[in-house]
RNA sequence: GGCCCGAUGGCGGAGUGGUGACGCAGCGGACUGCAAAUCCGUGCACGCCGGUUCGAUUCCGGCUCGGGCCUCCA
């Protein structure tokens, strides 16, 4: 479907206006290249499966892009893939998340990236998040990683023995994206000997002397391997160049990863530029930096090194089909911590299932007349009445800061009008899903049927059983009829007599 | 300990200085042999204490509770 997108040459009515943590408010938003927008997002760490909570920020930043395109702006995005440089634990001497996962799997550091940077991308797809432009992995930038740690190194870095860092205090305003540099904080941790400044980090951090790492280069400041920060700058200045239009990322980027990457931009602004410090402090490399706020449960927010996360193949296993996830998703503001549980994803399910249906039969009623492609100039002009303040609506609310709890439910408002043309209703809804990534225009109700993983029983059997079973109520023997009914429902079946899918699977979440 | 955020019906989640979206669940009805699915209809809420105001869920202060960051994290 996303390639079917054909931008709106007229630009909607509603201005976009988005929310910048640098400014902490919703501003206009307006690309730095007339009608093109250029959006770095931080990408995972492929030490790990991608728990639901890492997901919603794929969800997020996918939202983004679908509205941009909405909006009729043409979209470069990079998404990377950190495949070295995160650590366990530690500011700066801990083990690498990587070498670690390798060592405890046996398996070589390459493989590991390679096995969950497969598991990711294959989340994605399920979620119906476009694929970024480009996919930068962190491992093929090295080389430009030193290069450009060289260059911010005379003015910003200072070395020691576990490697080059970078000095904070030397970039104006260091931490004004987190709301202001907090040095009078004790860190729970003991600090790095020698730091100039708790707040400076790795730039580089040099292997352990006697020690052989799988993962290390030889550079200037000896062998070992880039500090984390340091490859989103150098990514994202590669493929999309500084200033770009917006970077996204998770909400505890803001505090630490995000703050020393503009840190670093900044150094190496003024290094290629000679500019004074003064006109580096309004540089940052982005002029929008967005953040998701946190899935979370009864515990917390989810967390990678906590364990015990879902993650999205084991909702799939459950028979929890990838979209009602999206949904659910989108049912809350990105900036709102969202709740997850059985029940709330179950919740997403169901509306999901009814949205399917009611969309499968607006299109048995259609007829086969056209409704994919919908240009947004071309519907405004001709849309029913009924209708046009439905896309009026829609685009506002997108429109505030991709507010798509606002959006969703013109959905059901649409499907559920009465005396409307229904294939102008089906052109509308796949305007909307254009920029909600529900896929309403293809998936089936069977599509949504998934199989949880511990079912005994096929559909094969299920269906040989139903017809059983309608036999024997065609002779009113409903004492056999109940009774199979009631095994199909003991092996997890739910028989629905009325309904032209006849059957679904029973969900056990939890 | 420091910094920050939140508290809306049974659950999730929008929004507002003066009739409190929407979804799920519940309830009633239609349909069904009975159910299920579906459709139609529908009840239910703004943490506590003060203040400002003609009027506060919405603004201000305090309190309580919950959460996040300060270490890796989306």
């Amino acid at each position: 479907m996303s390639d079917q997108f054909t931008p709106a040459e007229q630009h909607a009515d509603a201005p976009l206006r988005l929310f910048n943590s640098l400014t902490r408010t919703v501003e206009p938003f307006a690309p730095i290249k007339a009608g093109h927008a250029r959006v770095y997002s931080c990408g995972p760490t492929v030490y790990n499966y991608a728990h639901l909570g890492n997901l919603r920020a794929y969800v997020f930043t996918d939202t983004l892009r679908r509205t941009l395109l909405w909006k009729g702006l043409d979209v470069t995005h990079v998404i990377n893939i950190t495949d070295v440089g995160h650590l366990t634990s530690d500011a700066d001497a801990g083990d690498d998340k990587m070498e670690a996962a390798a060592r405890a799997q046996a398996k070589s550091i390459w493989d590991i990236a390679a096995h969950y940077t497969h598991a990711f991308k294959q989340n994605i797809a399920d979620l119906n998040i476009m694929a970024p432009s480009e996919w930068t992995v962190a491992t093929d930038y090295v080389p430009q990683m030193i290069a450009f740690a060289n260059k911010i190194a005379p003015a910003h870095c200072y070395e020691l023995e576990s490697g080059l860092y970078f000095d904070s205090g030397t970039v104006p305003d260091y931490g004004a994206l987190a709301g202001g540099r907090d040095d009078a904080a004790h860190a729970r941790i003991d600090p790095v000997a020698g730091k100039r400044n708790p707040s400076d980090f790795a730039i580089w951090r040099k292997s352990p002397p006697g020690e052989q790492r799988q993962m290390e280069w030889d550079s200037p400041w000896g062998k070992g391997a880039p500090g984390w920060h340091l490859e989103c700058s150098v990514m994202s200045e590669a493929r999309l160049g500084h200033p770009f239009d917006i970077h996204t990322g998770g909400i505890d980027h803001r505090e630490i990863h995000h703050p020393n990457e503009i840190a670093q931009n900044q150094a190496f602004r003024s290094a290629c530029c000679g500019e004074a410090d003064a006109a580096t402090a309004s540089f940052t490399g982005a002029r929008w930096w967005m953040h998701n706020n946190f899935l979370v449960d009864r515990q917390g927010k989810m967390s990678k090194s906590k364990g015990g996360f879902t993650t999205l193949f084991s909702l799939i296993d459950a028979g929890v089909h990838p979209l009602a996830y999206r949904l659910l998703c989108l049912g809350a503001h990105y900036r709102s911590e969202l709740e997850f549980s059985a029940e709330s994803v179950n919740a997403a399910l169901t509306r999901l299932k009814r949205l399917v249906m009611g969309v499968e039969n607006l299109k048995a009623r259609a007829e086969g007349v056209t409704w994919q492609s919908p240009r947004l100039d071309y519907l405004r002009a001709n849309l029913h009445p009924k209708l046009a303040p439905l896309l009026e609506q829609f685009d506002a609310a997108i429109s505030d800061d991709l507010m798509t709890p606002r959006a969703l439910p013109l959905l059901e408002e649409v499907i559920g009008l009465k005396k409307v043309p229904v294939d102008e209703k089906l052109c509308l809804l796949a305007a909307f899903d254009q920029a909600l990534g529900l896929n309403l225009l293809t998936l089936s109700r069977a599509d949504l049927r998934l199989q949880p993983r511990d079912t005994l029983i096929s559909p094969e059997e299920i269906e040989a059983e139903l017809d059983r079973r309608q036999s024997a109520r065609a002779e009113k023997d409903f004492a056999l009829s109940d009774e199979i009914r009631d095994g199909l429902i003991a092996r997890g079946v739910e028989v629905m007599d009325g309904d032209p899918l006849r059957w679904d699977w029973r969900l056990n979440l939890d």
